[in-house]
DNA sequence: TTTCCTTCTTGCTATATAGCAATTTCTGTT
DNA sequence: AACAGAAATTGCTATATAGCAAGAAGGAAA
């Protein structure tokens, strides 16, 4: 009470406490009312609410009243969009898919007059944590975050990007992993292979599971039989390839052709596998996933299955844009589907076998 | 006057207006004097300085007065940091290169508890035209923009990377691009090369300048004549390095050794030469620069100049933050020296030659 | 039930005033 | 010229008050 700390802070302090602890729902009472319950004048109380406005805790409605922001109100605009990229991405914002998605992002909320912030620990997304620094944030990361996403849900709006929520009703754009594996094992299997491996990464996320699922029922469908000797796990990163690599390379029947969950595998794969000397593609056929940059310029120029990130960022952005503004979404969750781009890194089967 | 946009709002106006046509230099009148000069209360004056001074325009002092942000006066903390990349930058935020400069920015930045914002229009940088959203900005830029640097550096604190501006007052952290390459020459000459051709990128900065620089220095040190045909004008781009790798290639004579002025072009070259029947290194030996992620994964791994990119970045991310806190900077340029690392794109010289 | 008018509530702007704490400036003395 | 103490200045917090415009709420008339 007598220490020398504002009186406005403190009424900050009090409001902040009545939304953490349920005590503020929804409405906050008139700005007159909540002086004399506070036993401070009008204007001190003013004071303390619009500087929670500000912080993007609070909405103002002229003639309505005070809210809690819980994202039906637009809170106020910052014109800063969020990009959460789960720290435990490999290489973060500098690898190749993802700087590929950033770049893309920022490109289209440039046009439309926002800025991109980066972020990779939750916490400094929470306005009652921080200063509200963004209207919305697009969230790359994966599942064991779910509880959190929730909590950052009630005061900003959220798209996810290449993964989706166990809680159905954030939005997100995803791509159709399921598919695209299938119709790579597809074509590999028109080229006249049978003996088909595949390279997964991390299965904590539906985005592997699914690239996995669409290998495994494209082999059933086409009456291969399953063996799992031909499934290596290995967890996206280029190092994980060249172990993938080496364990293909060294097995009694290599496969001919070896499909992977991304193109830093692939690529890590290629150079072990050859070192071992098989030759790409002429003993062992290879498919990527993401087209990244350096797809195309390794040799042989890799086989892979392109994201279609331009759309993915243009529907997310929008999404996001749209949930900014108070507007209703139409279809809460977009799968694009991917594009095999086929180059020279699949060739069909040797016909010794 | 009649209208019915609030007094504040034009009182604001006038001093913004007052700052842009120079009529306010640095101190303003105190909030009690201006409120007589202006007709209005002493609340109303304070409302549009307050605002002012959160959009990062002004700064207060209690007991001292209120100031225009000359960069003297620390402005408004934000907790963003900015990073400038000129859109011209080839790939932008999605380079090899860059994307490992923003990475290693924004973990910096955040153990200092800032969040990095990343802009590509000088004009979203300004206090004057938009809302300030940044409290230093951090520029990889080209040297055209001059002149737009000195505008932003009136409201902001300023390091430019891998560039130095033509006024020596804003601070620098840059590659010692000169003797690097020197150096990379010295070794290939160690190694009996006689006959280095050089890759350059474009020459309208001194990054590049340096570079070549160094390059010929070196050989006129180590008594090799200069041949202008051994000089092949690129752009920084992979692309660039494949039409390098062709010239080198078809050349009557080709050189022994090839310097290049970044990774990717070197790793281009490397494709076209090869391409040409020609054998890397047993033929050519390759030089890089920058120490991209693939630079070790091509085959043969390229040989090339590390940046100290954490040293660089550390050193940018300390000369601004104490600039934001309005302290001295001790030395304003800052030159780091690259590392040499040696991988397997350099052998000795084919004796036969 | 619908329509229309009045009253109330809400946040927004604007003014006036008062005391505080830190600092600068002034002033009188040595 | 130097110093010490008084006075003035500065921005910050806090209070009280008043009118405005726009919308919400309520009630009376059709």
């Amino acid at each position: 009470m007598n220490d020398k700390t504002p009186k406005y802070i403190h009424i900050k302090n009090r409001i902040k406490d009545g939304i953490r602890n349920g005590s503020i729902v929804d409405k906050l009472p008139g700005e007159r009312v909540l002086a004399k319950e506070l036993n401070a004048s009008y204007m001190t109380v003013r004071k303390a609410i619009t500087e929670l406005e500000e912080e993007g805790i609070l909405h103002k409605f002229t003639t309505k009243g005070t809210f809690v922001s819980n994202r039906k109100m637009s809170p106020k605009i910052t014109r800063n969009i969020g990009f959460f990229l789960d720290e435990d991405i490999k290489e973060g914002i500098s690898s190749p898919y993802y700087s590929l998605i950033f770049k893309a992002l920022d490109k289209t909320v440039k046009k439309m007059g926002y800025n991109m912030l980066l972020f990779s620990d939750f916490n400094d997304l929470n306005p009652l944590k921080n200063q509200k620094k963004i209207d919305g944030v697009i969230i790359c990361c994966f599942p064991r975050i779910e509880d959190k996403i929730q909590e950052i849900n009630k005061y900003l709006p959220i798209v996810l990007l290449d993964n989706t929520a166990a809680d159905k009703s954030i939005p997100s754009v995803t791509i159709d992993n399921y598919n695209s594996c299938s119709k790579s094992i597809e074509y590999l299997w028109s080229l006249g292979h049978r003996r088909i491996g595949f390279i997964s990464g991390l299965l904590d996320s539906d985005v592997c599971r699914d690239r996995l699922l669409g290998y495994t029922s494209a082999l059933t469908r086409l009456g291969i039989k399953e063996d799992k000797s031909l499934i290596f796990k290995g967890n996206y990163s280029y190092e994980s390839g060249e172990k993938a690599g080496e364990y293909f390379a060294s097995m009694q029947e290599s496969p001919t052709a070896i499909m992977c969950a991304n193109d830093s595998m692939a690529i890590g794969s290629m150079k072990t596998i050859r070192e071992r000397g098989i030759s790409i593609p002429d003993e062992i056929s290879i498919v990527g996933f993401d087209n990244i940059e350096v797809a195309s310029r390794v040799f042989p120029a890799l086989t892979t299955n392109a994201a279609p990130i331009e759309d993915m960022v243009n529907k997310a952005v929008e999404m996001l844009l749209s949930s900014i503004d108070g507007k209703d979404i139409d279809y809460k969750h977009i799968i694009l589907p991917a594009r095999l781009v086929k180059r020279n890194s699949c060739i069909p089967a040797n016909t010794q076998l």
